[in-house]
RNA sequence: GGGAGUUUAGCUCAGCUGGGAGAGCAUCUGCCUUACAAGCAGAGGGUCAUAGGUUCGAGCCCUAUAACUCCCACCA
């Protein structure tokens, strides 16, 4: 073994052996089955914190189950992402001076499979460098064969349903990248603007009325004003002609509920291909729908001087003509909040326009009742309420994108115009038998794709032995962002398509934000790439800087230091193995449950009792950052600092049985925490594990630990830790250095079979020459701890004197005055006594008692001096 | 506008069914002790955001307030 932790020596070479092993690999059995789809990242992507942090969870969960027997699948796959990747290939193309449409449709197609051809593989790599244990042979893709025939089965299926429908509707347009997008891709974001008054006059010149708007670009697009029909200031004027300023058309005053008699002016202009309640009153009324935007965001004919010029950049000339004009009132400042595309960041513009859909209401209603009855549990549970929120309020699913790459529509129009939907390419229209169609020209959201997922990668829509084996998979984890997203349309269509839900429980993890909790970004420049982080600290260091202290559900604010911070802790594991190793070469393995064990045996047994149990439930309820602490803690608090240290008096004593004994424990210890640690720090577990002396192929299999099988394991050793501790604080308050060593002297009264039979272990960690045993007082000058009925006298000649041993008793004695204080005060409490439970009550007795003659106890001492 | 979360040591965060406030980093003191100086031993450091309430007892439960964060939402 190399002399410190070096990761990048064995991290790499150990993933091939397991993959070339095979050890990731599931096909069904007899066993129970424990299944996880990985969340697809996307395939032309590369992996960041977000992906390090989920990956690392579930391959601590599905770890834990592997070697907990269960059948344990985890099925890993990448994602389309068809915007963004459209996106990248038209500035492509742009640089050599092309476009979509001039390389038509199929020829754009085939550079988009050669670009995921190209870069499916990264994403890939990067996450086998995080040593994530999920079935790589069944790598899937959202627009894999088997997949493409999932959405086109499940589109049909709605579609011959009734559920699906093409329709009229206001969507979110982006003009950057020319496509609608979904509501949830629409960011809101403030914005400080103005709200222009601008005067429309009366037709008949009896007049005018006042409009506030946010927007007067949009006035070459009004087709009405509005006011509520209740508003007595325009009583009697609804109904009227008004002049479109810069139009100079004529435009009605109607009256519609919509507008509010409180707010701004109490006329609203409605412009009903730009805004959505707009085009609500526009469809009540009966109005033009007169577009005033085009495709690209830019003013159309209609307005006039300004027509191709962009939206935003129209605003403050039109301003100057409103104003020239005499129709501008005034203007003030305002704040208000503008949709914006969440991938390009620009103004989203609302559009009517025809897309497909799929009707929400009665899909929505078992996916509600699921989490409702617990079919389903999220953890933690408060996000239950996000899925709820969103489910309960649910609007239909606009499906449609105006984009070429992804699952294009499935529905054809024969020649004499009647439309159908087809799973393959149709020979013939079922309606009239004519062989002529054309296919729609938009493709499928591609959260359509995914929200298959669990099924469509085991086999959906065959009716595979994967799917009745594996489904529903047993865990979810993703984060909190996509819980609309994608959670819930997993729910409804594995509900829908399966009969099942598609997971029992959803584990929700928060973001990852850079140590200012600042979310991390290209733009920003304070990402943290997991990559680097592996590189200079390992994989394993990365993976447990993530889990560990994390509570779920909640946002991580990360900084370099912590990848640094958990390869030392690994580090401090490494070099306990380092010893653990050395000292077991010549040993004879014996049963622990058949040993007579020493009393720091039976402690440190008992401990990692507690230990497995703390770490086993923790996991089961997805309490991971605590598991780790737990973990931790037990290691350097409770393994390397004692039990290491109290190892070595009889590992380099000559009692060949007590070495022997020592060397049973040090090893079954080691490596059954070597085992619970596995599923957070991978690699140098399997690297430890594979020199230790009985091994299996690999502690990927090994049996997760469950029960020390000793019994009677719970003693009285904490005590001879406590008088150690007691000696080392006394020590220090004489600022006796470490190096210098001196004889303690043991005095009982009565009887501590621990301290007697652990006086070498005494000595060697309360830095004492030798610790011995006596009944009278010694006559060199010493300091005494006294713990119970233990006193250690410890001779530090000149160092000590009576004046400062006087202040320090006196000390201890203010405590433990203090102390009864506090104990009798709860005791005379009345309410106490009668209220609290009777095992508490009783040990605050037994402490007031116990502190009481230990009172006795110092003050004797004092008077002593 | 609706909803959720957070607020605990200088920093990052734990804190189980209410029963004497914890860790890591940082700081201070001493030590290169044969696994580890990426270390060991010891120490200091907190009005658990604020104000009320419930309770024998509140960091934890209830109510209000404040600050920050996030999600959802069509108010010109």
């Amino acid at each position: 073994m190399n002399k410190s932790y070096t990761p990048e020596h064995f991290e790499q070479e150990i993933y091939k052996t397991w993959l070339d092993k095979k050890y990731f690999a599931a096909k069904p059995d007899d066993r129970k089955s424990y299944s996880m789809v990985m969340p697809p990242p996307n395939v032309t992507g590369k992996a960041h914190l977000g992906h390090a942090l989920d990956n690392a969870i579930q391959d601590a969960l599905i770890r834990t189950k592997r070697m907990q027997g269960f059948n344990a699948l985890w099925v890993p796959g990448t994602d389309h992402a068809a915007i963004a990747t459209e996106q990248v290939l038209v500035k492509d193309l742009k640089r050599n001076g092309l476009s979509k449409e001039s390389v038509g449709r199929e020829e754009f197609l085939k550079r988009g499979w050669d670009w995921y051809g190209k870069y499916t593989h990264v994403i890939c790599d990067q996450f086998k460098m995080l040593g994530i244990s999920c079935d790589w042979d069944r790598l899937a893709f959202t627009m894999d064969e088997n997949l493409n025939r999932a959405v086109r089965h499940v589109f049909c299926t709605y579609y011959n349903q009734g559920l699906i429908y093409k329709g009229k509707r206001v969507v979110n347009y982006c003009p950057s990248c020319r496509t609608t997008i979904s509501d949830n891709e629409n960011v809101h974001i403030d914005q400080n603007t103005y709200l222009w008054y601008i005067r429309y006059p009366f037709a008949d010149g009896s007049g005018e009325v006042t409009v506030a708007t946010t927007r007067p670009e949009t006035i070459f697009g009004d087709t009405a004003v509005a006011v509520n029909p209740n508003d007595p200031r325009f009583k009697g004027q609804v109904g009227k002609d008004l002049i479109l300023p810069l139009v100079n058309k004529k435009i009605k005053l109607i009256g519609d509920d919509y507008c509010e008699i409180g707010f701004g002016t109490g006329a609203v202009k409605i412009t009903p291909a730009h805004d959505p309640n707009d085009y609500e009153v526009g469809m009540r009324h009966n109005l033009e729908v007169v577009h005033c935007i085009d495709d690209e965001g830019k003013l159309t004919e209609i307005a006039g001087q300004f027509a191709g010029m962009d939206r935003i950049e129209a605003r403050p000339l039109i301003e100057k003509a409103l104003e020239e004009g005499g129709y501008l009132v005034k203007k003030e400042k305002y704040k208000n909040q503008v949709g914006t595309c969440e991938r390009c960041g620009s103004y989203t513009e609302p559009r009517i326009s025809t897309q497909w859909f799929v009707k929400m209401a009665e899909l929505a209603k078992p996916a509600v009742e699921a989490v409702k009855n617990g079919t389903l549990k999220f953890h933690p549970k408060r996000y239950e309420k996000t899925y709820l929120n969103w489910l309960e309020n649910i609007q239909d699913w606009c499906i449609s994108r105006q984009i070429w790459l992804g699952h294009r529509i499935p529905v054809f129009t024969c020649k004499h115009g009647h439309e159908f939907a087809s799973e393959e390419y149709p020979t013939v229209c079922p309606t009239c038998g004519c062989k002529e169609f054309t296919q729609d020209n938009d493709v499928l959201d591609t959260w359509f794709s995914s929200a298959l997922w669990p099924f469509s990668t085991l086999g959906y829509p065959d009716n595979t032995e994967d799917l009745k084996y594996y489904y529903p998979t047993s865990t979810l984890v993703t984060g909190y962002d996509i819980i609309t997203f994608w959670v819930s349309k997993m729910v409804f269509s594995g509900l829908k398509f399966m009969n099942d839900v598609p997971f029992k429980d959803v584990v929700i993890h928060g973001l990852v934000r850079d140590i200012h909790g600042v979310k991390m970004s290209k733009h920003l420049g304070n990402g943290i790439d997991p990559i680097d982080m592996i590189e200079k600290y390992g994989s394993d260091a990365l993976r447990l800087s993530l889990i560990n202290g994390m509570s779920m559900g909640t946002d991580i604010k990360y900084g370099e230091e912590k990848a640094k911070e958990a390869k030392i802790f690994i580090n401090k594991l490494y070099n306990a193995s380092k010893f653990v190793l050395q000292n077991l070469e010549d040993m004879k393995i014996q049963d622990i449950s058949k040993m007579k064990l020493a009393a720091k045996d039976k402690w440190i047994l008992s401990e990692l009792d507690a230990l497995i149990k703390s770490v086993t439930k923790n996991i089961d309820k997805y309490a991971l950052g605590v598991a780790t602490s737990n973990l931790i803690e037990f290691t350097v608090s409770k393994f390397c600092d004692w039990y290491i240290e109290l190892s070595k008096v009889d590992l380099y004593g000559d009692d060949q049985e007590k070495k022997t004994k020592t060397q049973n424990v040090l090893y079954y210890v080691f490596d059954r925490l070597l085992k619970l640690f596995h599923p957070f720090i991978p690699f140098v577990t399997e690297y430890i594990y594979q020199e230790l002396p009985l091994h299996e192929e690999t502690i990927m299999r090994a049996k997760f630990p469950t029960k020390v099988p000793v019994k009677n394991l719970k003693n009285n050793f904490n005590k001879v830790l406590e008088i150690i501790k007691a000696i080392r604080n006394a020590r220090a308050e004489f600022n006796v250095p470490d190096n210098k060593r001196t004889n303690l002297y043991i005095m009982i009264e009565g009887q501590c079979n621990d301290t007697q039979e652990n006086l070498g272990e005494i000595a060697k960690l309360g830095f004492g020459l030798s610790a011995e045993l006596i009944t009278a007082e010694p006559q060199e000058k010493c300091t005494v701890v006294i713990y119970d009925n233990v006193k250690v006298y410890i001779p530090m000649g000149q160092l000590v004197d009576n004046e400062k041993e006087k202040e320090r008793l006196a000390k201890e004695i203010a405590a433990l005055e203090f102390e009864i204080l506090r104990s009798e005060k709860m005791l005379s409490n009345q309410g106490f006594v009668a209220k609290a439970p009777a095992a508490l009550v009783e040990k605050e007795k037994a402490k007031l008692e116990n502190n009481r003659v230990n009172l006795q106890r110092y003050r004797a001492e004092l008077e002593n001096l």
